[in-house]
DNA sequence: TAGACTAATTATAACGATTATAAAGTAATA
DNA sequence: TATTACTTTATAATCGTTATAATTAGTCTA
């Protein structure tokens, strides 16, 4: 059930000091039923219908509120604009380069990698991104 | 010596038909020789004492064509710009979180993930992109 | 509950990176 | 030399995102 991870994120909100108001609500509850990783922009025209009046600031604004309270990550990938992907368990992502598509994949980490870096840097490392990119079964048979 | 890379890149593009314009190769040289990984911007403030009148668009335009020729990848972080990097060796980037800097290293690649991550999502993998993020030496001793 | 304070939303303008366009210049080829 | 294709330039347009100011809504305290 859905409506339980809202519950939590909603709760997890609260106690950041963060008011929920209902458009955070709704960008909210979008982002975790979705299930993709929708743009700022699809963000807003979903829920125009709801709210006919809500500003793209807004969603823009709440992404943030989002984002710095550890339940929204931001995927920025080369051309046109950031995506943003409910954080529930540590995934990848691998993205199909014809359609676009987004799909998750879980992967034990790369502790190693980021341990060797380190070593060889002299940085403090603190997190990494990975992505792998390819062409998804849907494009492959249509090719 | 830079100037044998830089002769190399201008015969690999020579050889796919590309013209060697004094903008492309001041472009090139200064992507090869500066050791960094400049903005488009960047690039155009570096070369507009020897090229007062090159537009911005002419950076972008052989930045492009570079990039088909597959000598220089194109590096998207989240904010602001694009950086550009000269295709050399297969490396990773590690990036300071508090001054931005980029500093290379080598790891010996990640076919595994690349693997697994074929075999579970279906898709035919093509690449994939990987960056740790992380404070480096400098800013450690600064804080 | 009224009044005061704070935070959130809206509407709009501004910004910055990148791209499109059209005109002018340059090189290559016949 | 004439023709053609390619490059560069200058400028305007586009698009995602952010800043601003005004309005609205929530919260708190007396």
């Amino acid at each position: 059930m859905s409506s339980a991870k809202i519950n939590a994120a909603i709760d997890n909100l609260k106690e950041a000091g963060v008011r929920i108001t209902p458009q955070r609500h709704a960008i909210l509850e979008h982002l975790i039923e979705s299930m993709s990783h929708p743009t700022a922009d699809e963000i807003y025209k979903a829920l125009e219908g709801k709210f006919p009046n809500m500003s793209v600031a807004t969603v823009y604004n709440n992404l943030r509120v989002f984002k710095e309270a550890g339940l929204v990550k931001e995927l920025t990938y080369g051309d046109s604009s950031s995506r943003f992907d409910c954080v529930t368990t540590d995934h990848y992502h691998i993205i199909c380069d014809s359609c676009g598509k987004i799909v998750d994949f879980h992967y034990p980490g790369l502790d190693e990698v980021e341990s060797l870096a380190e070593s060889v840097t002299g940085f403090e490392v603190g997190r990494h991104r990975m992505e792998i990119y390819g062409i998804c079964p849907e494009c492959k048979r249509k090719h």
